[in-house]
DNA sequence: ATAGATGCAAAGGGTTTGCACTTGA
DNA sequence: TCAAGTGCAAACCCTTTGCATCTAT
């Protein structure tokens, strides 16, 4: 990631754009738009480089494909629309006190997911 | 699944007697103790068989390999211990009454995976 | 000019499928 | 007996890699 490439402008301003989270080939797709005969390959070391950066986080979905979304240094979770399926950033956090308590003797809590389902607002 | 084998015996033995959620390919090496040359496509479809008829329910932790565990119909969490790799049940859970707050306007919450991750009793 | 970046196609790794053979009922 | 079940190998899908070409600096 050492130079500015019309490939690479093209995947971050796709990702700046959506404001949710997008996995390769819906990033392909978007990316395309602005480099045509961008290639697959490119896609993936494109974001694989931004994650080992930081510049994007894996988002993850149980039985998904990984997304990826620009970092948010905040800690948060997500929402996982099952109409649309898209997938939202939710802000607040249940905390980890309250979450040390459901653990059993001995065991020591570092850190959390916590994925929500249901129905986005549009599709309520 | 209609009839019963014993490639199907061995299989569903290795998840009781484990007593943690398996790998397909943890699963094939148990289960060849009992039938030696049973084949990896036996596995995914006994293992999917299974999970269709509830026997098995899939445990994902997000960026690892899909495991599967002997349906526990009381809803429950996992906690990963980061030093043995192990997954283990949580029976508590902080209750979609209280994640409800979370949610944005106008979005419905359906139902909610948290997983935990940490040092379980023995690593700690 | 030249090393970094790209696109294509081939190679990997995990899962599924087609097919002839085996086996439980 | 004979359809369900199995093992093997090929096919698939997604991701990574090798390599010749292109391009930002």
């Amino acid at each position: 990631m050492i130079r500015a490439t019309r490939q690479r402008d093209a995947i971050r301003k796709a990702f700046i754009d959506s404001g949710h989270p997008l996995g390769p080939q819906e990033l392909l797709k978007i990316a395309r738009k602005h480099v045509p005969n961008l290639g697959i390959a490119t896609v993936y070391r494109t974001i694989n480089s931004l994650v080992e950066q930081s510049w994007l986080t894996p988002v993850v979905i149980p039985g998904e494909a990984p997304r990826y979304e620009i970092t948010n240094p905040n800690h948060h979770h997500h929402f996982r629309c099952r109409s649309c399926g898209m997938v939202f950033e939710i802000c607040e956090c249940p905390g980890n006190g309250k979450l040390e308590d459901l653990l059993p003797e001995g065991f020591v809590l570092e850190s959390h997911e916590l994925i929500l389902h249901g129905l986005c607002d549009n599709c309520h």
